[in-house]
DNA sequence: TTTT
DNA sequence: TTTT
């Protein structure tokens, strides 16, 4: 309680979604997703930057991922924001942040829903 | 442009923010910040989850901050997701996602603002 | 599809909620919240505006809100916006604009949760 | 202070932008903004609401709403509610619930940015 | 590492 | 009509 998670974006997916069954029934997509915005410098040149974001669904959100979505696809995520740890190769502790999807709307007129 | 990049989370300061003077007149604060979420399994007992996030923020917002918040100051934040990629000692490239406050609201009464 | 509603809004109850029981079983609260925000002028001088919202809850949250709500509770409220018509007594078309709240959060350390 | 208040919508324009220069170089924008969803009933039928919101821009928004927005156009919009009242015709006070949107976002390929 |  |  009195708690809250909440990402939102808005962005285009760099590839494919990467689909998997993990169980019986349950599937996880990820992807990853890019959000871009202009900003003018103070000599007024017109600037791009970049995030890349990792997104995971989960059942009827991955199903849907896997029917509609692809590389390049416009999409609005809603979801939450959780850092797993994992070893590497070398037994090191590592982290990832993932944004968690609870919400998608595509934005694509070409991507049915 | 057509790129959004949204976070909002309301928890609480896992310890004091760390200050830095960056630059003349540049200070940058940051913290964890823990957010946490009740549910209930199954058989109806409840289980409490905590994320952690680390908040970084600039100027005005990182003297508000290095004024105004503690260890288990209670805050709403919202800003930006990045993700920075630096080497460790070993020369691995690792990954770190920090939020990029743009606004904070103390919703401690006995915090003053 | 293709389409998001949500409003998010932190501000203290004006008033304690009105509870309804407009069914078997279903609760309705109603209540406005203030939303206040400082802002400097050219000046220097800091004013206050204060916004009010017609919050309206259903059957949980509307519980929630009849036993740890009241004037003066500081929340979080996410939820919908409604514009509903109806007939004034001259029998001319009216309209509200109503937030119907889908997940509140008490900001307050008195009112349990 | 203390005080949250934010829409965000994503949903097409039901007419072109009605633009008004109101000062010499202040211009403002209005639109409505409808937002649809789709959820199924008992039955397994699939329904569709549609709720429409009095979208206002200011200055630059204005302008660009001026120069890219149009019937249909879809777009993110992020702003603040805001009630106005007002006196009819007979004097009576009524109200109207309006977004002063603060940040847009042009999601249709066609329109420029 | 927080909070109720 | 709220709150700091």
């Amino acid at each position: 309680m009195r708690g809250l998670n909440k990402v939102t974006l808005i962005g285009n997916l760099g590839g494919d979604p990467d689909i998997q069954r993990v169980q019986e029934g349950v599937t996880v997509a990820k992807f990853s997703l890019a959000t871009s915005e202009s900003y003018k410098d103070a000599k007024g040149q017109v600037h791009t930057t970049t995030d890349w974001h990792s997104i995971v669904l989960w059942r009827g959100l991955a199903e849907l991922a896997e029917k509609y979505l692809h590389k390049g696809s416009l999409i609005y995520v809603e979801g939450k924001l959780k850092t797993r740890n994992f070893e590497d190769k070398e037994g090191a502790k590592r982290y990832v942040t993932e944004i968690i999807g609870d919400q998608i709307i595509m934005l694509d007129k070409r991507d049915e829903s």
